[in-house]
RNA sequence: GGGUGGCUAGCUCAGCUGGCAGAGCAACGGACUCUUAAUCCGUGGGUCCAGGGUUCGAUCCCCUGGCCACCCA
């Protein structure tokens, strides 16, 4: 135990000898430091002076100043700051002792007068400060905040406490996602709740965590997609569903993966992926407006502008567009391979030329899409729930959105043909035989539902994190994750 | 999986060619009744990520390992 942990006990130890709980109970206050601000920041000095107007504030002790018979100190709530100015002959000698020896960190409760000080500050002048919870270790540099990265992930607390932007980051990703639901809720969607307990994992091309049911004595796996339990309440007949949730992928970790992750996924009755298109456009400009107040704005220093509408263009075009190679004509694997070897494109050998196709996008397209654009079209081996296009059936009518060259959502025209979908889960599983280890599996049950009847549906998915980091100018997704999964530390 | 960088006081960071471990903030004692990164005087505080090696001597050089970050596939 260093030195500072030691004062910090015996402190403590010293106010329960003077009767005073260290690990105060609950305290009534009047004000959030920010209805403080707003309630008298306009009203000057002499004017504050004139009207005495008692308020009790509580909060953390962020730091201190002034250590003769009057002090002052700035308290943090979860508004924000307000700063205190504790005199010695206003309060009294006993009171006033608490406030010297109280540590930054150490949670206090003030009852005082608004006033402003010769600067101009806001600040309440005690009358009488209550001591609420002592904190046994120091805080972080109150300057320099806290810097390391890996304690700012491990120690989120500490982060949160010790830096603004982090925190005001978080505030904001709850926002972003009360708007998206806001804006889903006001289309008439419903808000549901599915399993996150698969006997079958679907939904999604991904590999998933695998867990064990003792009393079923059943393996399980954490769901990747919300998808496919969606799909069966539009089945179901709710017409409008959506989810915000975690979704698990047994992946690598780098600045846009976590393996824990938050998906929107939403589904309406009679959309086609046209219409999801318009639905994706007013859900990021929402979230923007409301977090922002504008569509326009940079993320990582690049200008991104949400409020012109987002450009289409079809897959094989913006091929084309890009290297020159058209995919529109028939063309044979063996003529795709062959193009694919011509402009250095690596293939596996179970691929067939929708594969090639994607690979030839992802290569050489994505990373030139800007300013907002979804592509669409996928081809159909790449898209085994989506709806084939009814004048081409090598694509899909299927999109995803990106900006600055990084995907923002996936969506499609769902494929509510059950014997279609059969046939395609089942070429997923020859893939995943000839070593594809991602592909889908085949999912009886859900090709049952899809024989009921599913009215033509547009489902889309979007990462609700990549939204907040957008939103938020955050270069990882660990910087918008509370708790980001990390290695547990050795002992 | 590969490469690069980081890990030193509670926090932020220095530490030269290998020679007694440093600063600022924080803490402690003192002065100070409008301060705001308060100021001034004084004091204490270290498993230099861990283990091994080289050396008279290692925070520093070498090896192995750990965790983190960034870049690449």
């Amino acid at each position: 135990m260093n030195d500072q942990l030691v004062v910090r006990r015996e402190k403590m130890e010293a106010l329960r000898a003077e009767g005073i709980d260290p690990f105060g109970t609950k305290f009534e206050r009047t004000h959030l430091a920010q209805q403080l601000h707003d309630k008298f920041d306009q009203i000057d000095k002499e004017t504050l002076e004139s009207q005495l107007s008692e308020v009790t504030v509580a909060g953390r002790m962020i730091s201190k100043r002034g250590k003769g018979k009057v002090g002052f100190a700035d308290l943090r709530d979860r508004s924000g700051k307000i700063q205190l100015y504790v005199r010695k002959d206003v309060v009294g000698e006993d009171n006033y002792q608490i406030f010297k020896k109280a540590d930054l960190g150490d949670f206090l409760g003030i009852t005082g007068e608004v006033m402003k000080t010769d600067t101009g500050e806001l600040t309440v002048k005690a009358t009488h400060v209550t001591f609420l919870t002592k904190a046994l270790r120091p805080l972080p540099d109150k300057f320099h905040g806290l810097n390391n990265v890996e304690q700012i992930y491990r120690q989120r607390y500490l982060d949160l406490i010790a830096n603004e932007d982090s925190f005001d980051r978080f505030i904001k990703r709850s926002q972003i996602v009360k708007a998206v639901r806001e804006y889903l809720d006001n289309e008439g969607f419903t808000e549901v709740e599915t399993s996150s307990l698969h006997a079958q994992p679907g939904g999604a091309t991904a590999k998933p965590f695998t867990t064990h049911h003792n009393a079923l004595n059943i393996d399980l796996y954490l769901r990747i997609a919300l998808e496919l339990q969606l799909k069966r309440l539009i089945v179901g007949g709710m017409e409008r569903v959506y989810e915000i949730g975690r979704v698990y992928r047994n992946e690598g970790i780098d600045t846009r993966h976590n393996p824990e992750f938050t998906m929107l996924e939403s589904y309406a009755a009679y959309f086609d992926f046209k219409d999801v298109m318009d639905e994706t456009e007013g859900i990021f400009r929402h979230a923007a407006q409301k977090v922002l107040h504008t569509g326009k704005f940079q993320y990582q220093g690049q200008d991104v502008d949400l409020d012109q509408p987002f450009q289409r263009i079809h897959m094989v075009d913006a091929i084309k567009k890009e290297t020159g190679v058209d995919f529109w004509p028939e063309m044979s694997l063996d003529q795709a391979r062959q193009l694919a070897d011509e402009h250095h494109v690596h293939y596996e050998s179970y691929w067939q030329v929708g594969h090639i196709i994607n690979e030839f996008f992802e290569q050489f397209v994505e990373e030139t899409l800007q300013q907002p654009t979804f592509v669409y079209g996928h081809p159909i081996e790449v898209s085994p729930l989506a709806k084939k296009n009814a004048d081409d059936p090598r694509f899909t009518d299927r999109f995803e959105l990106f900006i600055l060259g990084a995907e923002y959502a996936n969506a499609f025209s769902e494929l509510n043909d059950p014997i279609d979908q059969k046939v395609r889960f089942e070429e997923q599983d020859a893939e995943r035989t000839a070593g594809n280890d991602e592909a889908h599996g085949v999912d009886y049950d859900y090709i049952e539902a899809l024989e009921y009847g599913m009215p033509p549906t547009g489902g889309l998915g979007i990462g609700i994190d990549r939204l907040v980091m957008l939103l938020t100018d955050a270069p990882s997704i660990r910087d918008v994750l509370l708790f980001p999964t990390m290695r547990p530390e050795q002992e």
